[in-house]
DNA sequence: ACAAAAGTGTTTAGATTACACCCATGA
DNA sequence: TCATGGGTGTAATCTAAACACTTTTGT
């Protein structure tokens, strides 16, 4: 039976990522500076092929750690990008994945031996071939994903105040919100869970410290939220 | 520099596409018996081979043809599915479409020379290898996508009374709606025109046909719809 | 005293929902 | 005349959004 999938053209398949992070109010992306022709100086996204025994998202997963140090990372895919010129000279199918990341927890070395530099996503420099496209799509699914669950919150720390969670949607969507609707909105999903410590850096009367309401799965944290 | 590229493996890369179809106030699935080993008999999306000078799109657009006889069908991406084991045997990464069409407009004869069925998507027989994943998240991505535009309509025949449509939006999200409201709901969109003929095959009074507002875009039909 | 964020409460507008009700008409 | 869907109207409920107001405390 398997001469029947024989005569049909292998491709060179990678992976790209769109890693955000999140740092003095602003989402960030992480990209480096291709170093070789074609496009060389032009800033890239992260990415790597796909080797023989790893899905897709097993080498976003790699990529992410052979460029951050990072494990365990929020990482869900975008789409497939496959027009057959998005590169020149090559074919390269490219499977987009958008990650979300502490920039605290960043291995530094690793990430400056790649030459890697964090960008406003605001102000972000040119990129090669298609990479803005796929950035665009990235951050639409973000906000999608927001929407309806907490997973932004793998931008932030541990523990958090809802002052910082607010700025971070504000972030995630280009927008700023209501305080006092904000802070009822999330609290009454229940699922933030108050802590007894207060951060008194941004206020003067302090803020309490949330976090994610221990021992919810993934899928618990997923409410119909209109932002 | 496109020694880069050497080294790196390739893969066979299919698309596999989940086609909905509408009839008898249901949704249906077009499938094919795998007439081979392994999992010979087995029922199966349609699929196909990436071929060098097409986009997997292309490529999804191509198989939908082949097998229906359609062209210039609504197409979405869904996913990529990469684990490497996902078929025995062989690796192969299917990127994974959804295509509505309206049945009444297929090729029969073509459709039938496949041995294609067109099954109740509440009553699927089992399908080859993670083909009922697929099938679950294009369910999924066609509920996303009907919440907040008409796309669903590709489902219909080109003109339709309300009841139909919402018959139709029943099928697609598993449950009832309110007569009323969902009228009210629908026509506050202002995309839809009425037309002066009425449809008498459902109702003594007769039911007014609709059709999409001449000269909307897709983007166009995008509100947003709490379904 | 003031500024600035924390946190609570109120009011309004709009949307959602359930459901009543009349219309038209073929059987 | 009855059942059925077509089509409209309304009242109760819920939510979003705007914004007032009080608390706290370093400067």
């Amino acid at each position: 039976m398997t001469e029947l999938y024989k005569g049909h053209p292998k491709h060179l398949l990678a992976v790209d990522c769109v890693i955000f992070g999140y740092k003095d109010e602003e989402l960030k992306l992480l990209l480096y500076p291709r170093s070789f022709e074609p496009v060389k100086g032009k800033w890239s996204l992260m990415g790597g092929f796909v080797q023989e025994n790893e899905s897709c998202e097993e080498a976003a997963a790699r990529v992410l750690y052979e460029t951050t140090g990072l494990e365990n990372i929020f990482l869900e895919q975008v789409s497939a990008f496959s027009h057959p010129e998005r590169e020149p000279q090559v074919r390269v199918v490219s499977v987009v994945y958008y990650s979300l990341i502490r920039i605290q927890d960043q291995d530094h070395e690793l990430v400056s031996a790649h030459g890697a530099k964090w960008w406003p996503l605001t102000r972000l420099p040119e990129l090669i071939f298609d990479h803005s496209n796929m950035v665009r799509k990235a951050l639409g699914r973000l906000q999608q994903k927001a929407g309806y669950s907490l997973a932004g919150i793998e931008l932030l720390p541990e523990r958090f105040t809802l002052l910082q969670l607010r700025k971070l949607y504000e972030a995630i969507y280009q927008r700023e919100f209501d305080a006092g609707n904000f802070r009822k909105k999330i609290l009454s999903l229940e699922l933030l869970h108050k802590t007894s410590e207060k951060n008194y850096t941004e206020s003067r009367k302090g803020a309490f410290y949330y976090t994610v309401e221990p021992g919810l799965t993934e899928v618990e944290t997923e409410r119909i939220v209109k932002f």
